[in-house]
Parts: C-alpha cells; structure tokens; sequence
DNA sequence: TCCAAAACAGGAATGGTTATTGGTCGAGTA
DNA sequence: TACTCGACCAATAACCATTCCTGTTTTGGA
C-alpha cells in the first residue's frame, strides 16, 4: 500500500492501515483490502467500477454494492479521498495530500497538476463566511495533451 | 432580470439577454422566459426542481423535462452559470462573475462568500499542466450558522 | 397563410448510488 | 472446541437526478 510517484510517496503505510481500522471499530476484511489492492492496482484516480472489475478478476463473488460500501469505509477513517467532477462518477484517490486533480472532458483521464500554491484557501474563506468551513476542494476540467489532437 | 445586491448588479440586462439569443440562434420562447423569471423570483442558487415549481405555479403545463433543456440553453449561451456539489442536483445561479459558493451540507442552503480573492488560478494551473484548461471551480462545503446550532 | 424546423409535454429510460434482506463469517468467550 | 452475537456481505430492488424518445404544438420565415 506504498507506492513511489518520483520522490513523493502516496498511500498510507500498512501499519497506519491497520491502525484506522482498529481505531475506527470497522474490521479490515478480504473484500476491503482486495479493494485496497484494486486501488493500488489501477494506479491514478479510478471509479468505484474500475475497482470493482479489478476486484472481481480475483474474486467474481464480490458485488458491486460491497465495493461502493467499502470505498466510503476507507474514505471514512481517513485511507483514502475522492473527487466528484459534474456529470461523471466518483473517482478515489490514494493521495491523501491536499493536491489539485484535472480531469480531461475528453477521454475523463485525470492527472495531478503539481507545482500550484493553493495557500491556505480554507482558513481565508473561514474569515469570510459565517458559516464553519468543513471542506475546499479545486474542481479542474480541461483537455489533455492526445486529446486536444482530436 | 437585473437585480441588486448591495452595490452589485447581477443578472443580465434584458438587451443582453436578447442579444445573446439572437446569435445563439436559439429562440427567447415563452418557457424560457419564464425559466428566467423563477430564477429571478427563486433568488440565490436554486435547483431545476425549485425552478420548475415556481414556473408550474404560473403555467402548470410545463414540463420538467423542459425547464432542464431551458436551463442548458441559458447556460449555453452565458445568461447563466451553474454549479455542482457532491450527491446534491445542480444549482443555478443569474451571478456570472467569477465568485465563491458555499454549501451547507445540513440544510443545502448555498450562499456567496465576498473578499476571497481567487487570483488567476486558472493561470497558474495552465503553467503546471499540459492540460489545455477549461474550467476550474472552488467548491466550498460547510454548516451555516443555523445548522451549527443544532 | 403555409411550411419546415425548433421546441415542448408527457412519460419512459438511464446510470450512479443507496437501501433492504436474508444468509455468512469471525473474533471473543465458555 | 463449540457457541454466540454482531458485523459483514451478496443479491437485488429502489432511488433520484437527469436524459431520451415520441407525438404534438409553436415559431419564424418564405
Ligand atoms: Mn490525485
Ligand atoms: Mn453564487
Ligand atoms: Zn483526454
Ligand atoms: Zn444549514
């Protein structure tokens, strides 16, 4: 559950794994670590299908409710994050760190953009608002490089 | 179909709007018109579902179906924007200016957060990405002061 | 006025996601 | 080891925002 992007490390340690779950009271069953495994498999920012078909190659029993319910117990206790871009599925993430994510409108590829400074965007709308700011998520759609050649 | 708040004009003015319809090609139609005018009337940022029941208290024949159609074509052509948050309907809004929304995830209401200055994030992106840069939009979750009582 | 194109009403269909239900599993206990 | 109880799971139905389809109406232009 450790992989290497250059020098960036993403994905929680195991140890840190086993220590949510045990401290969340969810148990880390062989579905929700063959969903882990799924996650870590595809690589980049797969739906809760594309974890699910890698899911069932190893194991056809598992059902695609179970996979839906096991992606919202990781993102729970804090192993993995999603993203939701207008019109399409949910996508997942093993990247725990706040980064920004760009979706191609064409193909639905999506890619980390690295290098832009987001600041502190939640605490300075938190001075601007009444209301208590939970959450401040970068929604970017564009085009890839294949796909602008279309 | 312009309104003020505080200082600031929102809405597009009436020769606007037909301008935009005449080169659009589209046709300012009896529905249309009235789908502007609950968005008007509905305030803030409201779903299709609250346009479509404002519209249906003054011609019940209209049909949901339509007001979705009308309200992508006023998207299309710029008298509107729209914005989408996580496992909630789309939300409309007649304010074009580039500017922060924010969500309450316990009661929906959607409210406009001022003085955060966004700068030209979708700049900056473009410098980091090979993405050709579309679209980027802050999406801003939270509780509103009532809903943090209780 | 007449016609072809655009728009509409009504309702069925779609697709991602969630809820329900009845059976299974497994960690803790005697 | 055998038992128990609750968490978990598979299967499937239900949900809900949105889109699609079909036949009808409206619209703007010839
Ligand atoms: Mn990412
Ligand atoms: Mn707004
Ligand atoms: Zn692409
Ligand atoms: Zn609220």
């Amino acid at each position: 559950m450790v992989e290497y992007l250059g020098r960036v490390m993403i994905g929680a340690p195991e140890g840190d794994i086993r220590d949510k779950f045990r401290r969340s009271g969810y148990t880390l069953t062989s579905q929700r670590r063959a969903v882990l495994d799924a996650l870590e498999e595809a690589g980049g920012h797969p739906s809760t299908e594309d974890v699910y078909l890698i899911v069932k190659r190893k194991n056809p029993r598992v059902a695609l409710g179970t996979v839906y319910q096991a992606l919202a117990v990781l993102e729970e206790i804090g192993i993995i994050t999603s993203k939701h871009w207008a019109e399409t599925p949910t996508r997942y993430d093993l990247n725990l760190r706040p980064h920004l994510d760009i979706r191609c409108t064409g193909c639905g590829a999506v890619s980390e953009v690295p290098g832009v400074a987001l600041g502190d965007l939640g605490a300075e709308i938190q001075h601007n608002t009444p209301y208590e700011v939970h959450n401040t998520t970068l929604v970017v759609e564009g085009l890839c490089p294949t796909c602008q050649r279309g």
